[in-house]
DNA sequence: AGCTGCAGTGCAACTCGTTGCATAGGTAAG
DNA sequence: CTTACCTATGCAACGAGTTGCACTGCAGCT
């Protein structure tokens, strides 16, 4: 598994609570790996029993404590030999496919409208994608090194929301022709 | 969740056993919903507890007795109301793009192996999707109703693969580039 | 004054999915 | 002759992920 590993690469990049983990992961990582608060919480606890990683508990005012996760040596050498592991490609998995599949015991046209339903959600997360590659590689030829990295995970998602859109297109339009 | 309804969908086309289901989920179905065994078997029960669907004993020479599986009544009513159903988009999680992600961390040129190592093995996927639309739908114009949406779905997972090969193209050849 | 939302951690219960193993006889290859 | 794989079903244990809830206190809106 990977969840593990996830927050490993996140908390080297910067030390942090699991709160502010949930919330990166909520934009950033999260929208190649997501996890809620609650899974972070567990497996952080667990991470530390590993001795991955150690936390030092901060007072604050106002507000509860928080304890901030820092990666220990152990933990370096960990994501280290992960990162060198071989891993299963993943697969796809993906509901809409199974429906599409019986699309003919549906009532008529309830699968071209989810179809169409799910074509606009990728497509405003695409847009998502797109307005933060605008935003934060603006000059993608200049990068190198971590940013480089970051920035051909985002053309991941960008690329995987593209090809989901134009799916989606190519059945809405196979759909409306399909007169049986 | 939805390997119920995969498996309504496949009972629905043809009637079998639960072994016979786990052979169609590792060739046409579970290309896009993949699941074993033992999932199936459980699930099989929990869904003729909920009437679903209903099996018939049939005694075999020199092999295991076998329950054949088919849909009943309530079955093909659950199956209808789920699909009318709007469902959340499939998010994406592939392990490769948080192993990007922390690439720098990595022994030098271990990530880069890894993305190889993915593109080839999608590569082949993608060959055999291509293989199957060859073969099994040479004129895809001229279908309509179940046969279509086998083929749209089929497309689905050609234009995933083919999505996937190109993005481990653009990573190769950056990370090649790079020299930080 | 009351509601919503944010920051922060956590428990409990549940479902989903994986892995290893067991049984049993058949067939095919070395 | 033995090893290995195919058909066929199943148990047991575990790990991963989801959902609902609880507690605290501040900030901002209505």
């Amino acid at each position: 598994m990977a969840l593990e590993h996830a927050i490993l690469v996140s908390l080297t990049e910067r030390a942090g609570s699991g709160y502010e983990l949930a919330r990166r992961f909520d934009r950033s990582i999260g929208y190649f790996w997501p996890a809620t608060h609650q899974q972070i919480y567990r497996v952080l606890r667990r991470m530390e029993e590993a001795g991955w990683v150690k936390h030092t508990e901060i007072a604050q005012e106002g507000r509860p404590d928080k304890k901030i996760y820092r990666v220990s040596p152990a933990g370096r050498t960990e994501l280290s030999r992960w990162l060198a592991e071989p891993e299963d490609p993943a697969v796809l998995r993906d509901g809409l496919g199974v429906k599409l599949r019986g699309a003919s015991l549906a009532p008529p046209g309830a699968v071209l409208r989810e179809v169409q339903r799910h074509r606009a959600e990728h497509a405003t997360r695409l847009e998502l994608y797109r307005g933060i590659q605008r935003r934060d590689f603006p000059k993608p030829a200049k990068l190198n090194g971590r940013d480089l990295h970051q920035y051909l995970v985002l053309r991941g998602g960008i690329r995987a929301e593209e090809s989901f859109v134009a799916w989606c297109d190519e059945v809405i339009d196979a759909l409306r022709k399909d007169k049986s």
